[in-house]
DNA sequence: AACTTTTACAACCGCATCATT
DNA sequence: AAATGATGCGGTTGTAAAAGT
């Protein structure tokens, strides 16, 4: 079915608003209140789509719109509601009185999209970014005086940065050392080897410093230099699984494939993945750089402790606080999964 | 001070859905 | 049931103001 346009837009007004168009539309509307939009210009002695006067009711002029910064608790809302919701605007301004889907929307992709990137967070999903976790130093903070013959960057060479079994292998390592200094220095020993071994009998690394998202070439061909590059990837694949297999031999997979030395396999209750909140009774994250400064979790995430202070529903400083605060709060918020492997306590 | 770039937000547009005839 | 109208919604654009050079 054809369908006839909202309106003649012939001879109609564009752009902003005048204050005159405002105060003819206010007046229109407290005498005859909102609705029948078509016939509202006309009626009114405005030269506007009808469409046009329901946005500027709606969004800019209705009396119960509350104008200005939105709250800690708005912004919190927002988040919270958009991550259960996702782009439902309308829905989330109903819970967010005179507030419109127009100014949240605006807001979202003005600020706390802009927020939740920089923090590392995933603004549709609302998941960490671990693609932008640098696991070369989380392995070597988790290893911690390793030989400095032993180059972490190497033994993850090509490996794909979110792989669950080299998270579970930081974890093993550092939960070994700290359980069993002993154990620990022998798989330190192995690994040593084992990478030593097979670094001098296999093609050349990639560069440490190559950018592994730029990996995901489109090859096309089976000459070009992406090809070798696959190649020394298949290779890179072999040696990883090899190593994965030996550290096997003194590991063992909880319910959930994730590696955990046999020790302690009785102390991995199954259970479903911790939902972690970075509030900041909870987790201190901020300690995960205590005498550990390889470890780049600040890189994609704020720490909570510097927020301003522990969130005050009643407080009013809230709109006079500034970007970095809400920032701050902001990743507080936000919950993540983090694999049941991946102890944050072993990071501290 | 002048110019350029970035940011913030009001407004527009097209489509979907619901209501009415 | 089909056609049409009214309204709502979400994505996108335009532009003024602010920030940077």
């Amino acid at each position: 079915m054809g369908r006839s346009p909202c309106c003649d837009k012939n001879g109609l007004k564009k752009g902003p608003w005048t204050t005159e168009e405002d105060n003819i539309l206010i007046n229109y509307i407290q005498m005859h209140g909102p609705g029948n939009w078509r016939a509202l210009p006309k009626n009114a002695g405005l030269e506007r789509c009808g469409k046009s006067c329901r946005l500027r009711w709606t969004n800019y002029l209705r009396p119960d719109i509350k104008r200005g910064r939105f709250s800690f608790e708005e912004e919190e809302t927002i988040i919270q509601l958009h991550s259960l919701m996702g782009n439902k605007w309308s829905a989330i301004a109903a819970r967010l009185p005179g507030r419109t889907d127009n100014e949240i929307k605006n807001y979202w992709n003005t600020h706390i999209r802009k927020r939740l990137l920089r923090n590392g967070i995933d603004p549709v999903t609302h998941a960490p970014r671990l693609d932008l976790l640098d696991l070369s130093s989380l392995l070597s903070s988790a290893l911690c005086n390793i030989p400095s013959t032993l180059n972490v960057s190497n033994l993850l060479g090509t490996q794909p940065l979110l792989n669950p079994q080299m998270l579970s292998i930081v974890n093993t390592l550092s939960t070994l050392r700290r359980e069993n200094p002993e154990m620990f220095l022998q798989y330190l020993q192995q690994i040593n080897l084992l990478c030593n071994s097979q670094m001098q009998t296999q093609v050349p690394i990639s560069q440490p410093n190559q950018n592994p998202l730029q990996n995901n070439q489109v090859c096309t061909t089976s000459s070009d230099p992406c090809t070798s590059f696959f190649n020394q990837t298949q290779v890179m694949q072999s040696n990883f699984e090899g190593f994965l297999s030996n550290m096997t031999n003194i590991s063992c997979l909880n319910s959930q494939g994730n590696l955990i030395p046999s020790s302690m396999a009785e102390n991995f209750p199954s259970q479903p993945n911790h939902m972690f909140t970075g509030l900041p009774e909870s987790s201190s994250l901020q300690s995960l750089n205590n005498g550990n400064q390889n470890f780049g979790f600040d890189s994609v995430m704020s720490t909570p402790l510097s927020s301003p202070t522990h969130l005050n529903s009643s407080s009013t400083y809230i709109n006079s606080s500034t970007e970095d605060e809400r920032e701050s709060y902001c990743s507080s918020l936000l919950k993540f999964e983090i694999p049941e492997s991946l102890d944050i306590n072993d990071f501290m």
